[in-house]
This record gives structure tokens, C-alpha cells and sequence, in this order.
DNA sequence: AAGAGGTGAGTGTACGCTCACTTACCTCGC
DNA sequence: GCGAGGTAAGTGAGCGTACACTCACCTCTT
């Protein structure tokens, strides 16, 4: 029967416990949550949230935890080579960090909260987001420094300057949807920021 | 006597105490800060704080309120003629924007909470930091643009990606302290930052 | 003397958490 | 195939406390 409540094995409770009350987390922030609210949003009793996971406290530490696994914010498609042109290797990377944050804004929110409560987990979600990242465009801008073909920058300022333009941006769209923003396609956006800054960087 | 609890008129004693609690709202938000900590803080009872205030959401309302009236965030100091080169143009701008979150970084914090919770202030907090701005640049953009000093881009995009870029790696460095980014000096990043960006405009 | 500034000692309750208990599911002997 | 028994899944009804908020009272200043 659809719909019925059913009972599950412990692990598959809390894993899809851990799914549902994700959202609430990332609205209201650890403290502007109540357990009530979050065994509403998991369709479960309190007392069994409080079985499965000891605290308040633990049950949002493995919701994190859990995030951090499963959200695959770790890899962009990346595969490159050294002769790509700038314009595809950034539009690509745009693009790419534009659908994570319109995908899952609930990622970005529950980072920023880190980030404001100097959580713990800040440093465990900024390595998640884009350490990695970082490091694949600073690669590829020291690559192509090395060929000739830029003038001389450092790589991973530039890298850096990137990113922050282009995930401030869509933080700001997609994620607190500010007012008072044109309406502007992401198309475009892409193609002016990429635009700008290759150019930028051409000798 | 210096130090000594001396009483206070009350408009005095409530805007003494507006700045006192806004360090402590920007470090926990709303809910994770009780009012008892407030009271500390204020170096006043929490009686007398709800004799003033009348409640902890009024208190954190007229913070804001006070922040924003006081904060000065409003007018950057961009006395531009038409003919200011766009790397002064810029550097300045950056120049002004980190100045003003190093100095000020609980304004950041309480704008970004507020942000988060989708609250009412957001987009007063969004206005007092950032519209004029934006249509400072955007202007200055549009007049070089009719000079034809620069290639056709869309002064609003331009202008919003600069600040984006900017903005960022201001909260990264200067309210996050984020680690695993290099140690550089703010004038070799506004350097690079204008330099890519003034290039990436030009003809 | 009076009124404003200020507080210690509460009050009610929402919230984090627990306990005693019920119910669905599995398995194993027949 | 089937019922009894054991166990894990799940819950209603609280408990204790921390928190937002108040009241009766004190004290400084004029």
C-alpha cells in the first residue's frame, strides 16, 4: 500500500531522516530549529529521532556529515586539456558551479551558517566546495602561463578572482534570489564574465 | 569616577546599548543568542532591557534599524570626473569596499543572517550596502562606454561582476577568515582584480 | 518629594530530551 | 502454512530546565 507507514531498518530510517531534515536546518539555521519541527519534517516521533541519533546536536553533525558525502560537490567535469581554449574552460566551469548552486541551494545555505558560526564543519565544507576547484584553475592557468599564452598573473590570484565573481553571483541569484537584479540569462552572464576576464588576461 | 555604573538617561542608555548587543547578534544570530547574554553585554539587567526594548525581537529590530542609519555603508567617496582612469575608477572602488568590511565586519555578518532568514531587513541591508554603489559604477561604466573608451558590454553585468568578485573575496578574507588561501597582500589583489578587469573591458 | 533609572527574584512556557509502553516484522518449530 | 515468541521500530505522555519576559521594589538625581 502506498503511503502507509511502513517500519524500516534502522540505517534507512536515518538515512532518509537525515535527507528531510536537511531542508529545515538549511532554512533556520541550527538554533532557529526546534526538534518538533524536525521530526515533523522527517514524518517521525521525536522520541524515535532522539533513539536514532542521541541529541539535537549529533543529529545535525550527521546530517552534515552526510551531506558533505553524498552532495558530490567534490568533482566538476573537468577533463581538460592544456589546449583548451580559455573561453571553454570557463564557461564550463561557470556553467558547472551555476547548476550546483541552482541544484541544491541547501548546501550553500547550511556552508554559509558554518561559515557565520565558525562551526567546525566550515573548513570541512569550504575543502567539499572548492579546494579542489581551485586548484584544477590554477593548474590549468599555470599550464597555459607556461605555454605563452597569457601574461604574466599569478595563477591562483586569478584563479581565486574567478571564483569569487562567479560564486558570489550565483549566491546572490540563486540562492537569496536578491531583488533589484535585472533579469539576465545565465547564458549571458556566462558569456560576459567569461569575456571579461580572458581577455583580461591575454597578453 | 571612570567606571563607575552611573545612570543614564534613557535615550542614551538605549543606543549605548544598540551597539553593544550588535557584536553579540552578528556572532549568533537571533536565535542563538539569549537574552541573558544580551543583558551581559549591555552591562545592564535584562529587566532594564525589556523596560527599553519591550522584547528580544523589538531590541534586535532596533539594532538593525540603528546599524544601518549609523553604518555609513551609504555614500563611497567616489568624486569621478569622466576622464578618472578606469584603474583608479576600480582600485578605489576596491579599496573603499575592503576598508569598509575590515572595519566593519558585524555588518556583513548581520546582513548575511538576515539574508539567510529571508527577513524583512534583507533588502534594506542590501540597499544600504550596495544599489547606490552598483549604480555608481554602472554610470561610470556607461559614460566610458559613450566615449568609446570601452568595448560593448553591458555596464550593469560589468559593474555587478566586478563587485561580485570584489565583494567575495572581501567576506572570504576579512569576515571568514577562511584558511588554504595564500597569504597576499590587499594591494596585490586589487592590483590583479583591476587590472584583469580593466583589460577584460577595453577595445 | 517625586519621578526616572535600575534591579533581584521570580513566572510561565517552549524546548530538548526520556521512559514506559505498544506494534509490526521476522523466524523457527511444528 | 501457521501460530508463538522474540526483537527492533516506533510512540504518547510527560520531565526538567533554560529561556523570554514581568513585577515589586530600590536608589539616584533634581
Amino acid at each position: 500500500m502506498v503511503g502507509t507507514k511502513r517500519r524500516l531498518p534502522a540505517e534507512e530510517r536515518k538515512t532518509k531522516t537525515l535527507a528531510r531534515v536537511t531542508r529545515v536546518f538549511a532554512r533556520k539555521g541550527f538554533a532557529g530549529t526546534t526538534s518538533a519541527e524536525l521530526a515533523r519534517a522527517a514524518g517521525v516521533s521525536e522520541a524515535l529521532l532522539y533513539k536514532l541519533f542521541g541529541s539535537k546536536r549529533r543529529l545535525y553533525q550527521a546530517m552534515i556529515q552526510h551531506k558533505l558525502e553524498t552532495a558530490g560537490w567534490g568533482e566538476f567535469p573537468v577533463n581538460v586539456s592544456p589546449e583548451t581554449s580559455e573561453q571553454v574552460f570557463f564557461a564550463g566551469m561557470a556553467e558547472a558551479i551555476f547548476a550546483k548552486v541552482e541544484a541544491d541551494p541547501d548546501f550553500v545555505r547550511l556552508l554559509i551558517y558554518s561559515d557565520l558560526q565558525g562551526s567546525e564543519f566550515a573548513e570541512l565544507f569550504h575543502e567539499a566546495r572548492g579546494s579542489s576547484v581551485l586548484a584544477a584553475v590554477s593548474d590549468y592557468l599555470r599550464g597555459r602561463l607556461e605555454s605563452g599564452a597569457l601574461r604574466d598573473v599569478d595563477p591562483d590570484l586569478a584563479g581565486l578572482s574567478f571564483l569569487c565573481m562567479v560564486w558570489q553571483y550565483a549566491i546572490g541569484t540563486k540562492v537569496f534570489k536578491s531583488k533589484g537584479l535585472p533579469e539576465i540569462s545565465d547564458a549571458l552572464v556566462i558569456e560576459t564574465m567569461v569575456s571579461i576576464f580572458v581577455r583580461g588576461l591575454q597578453v
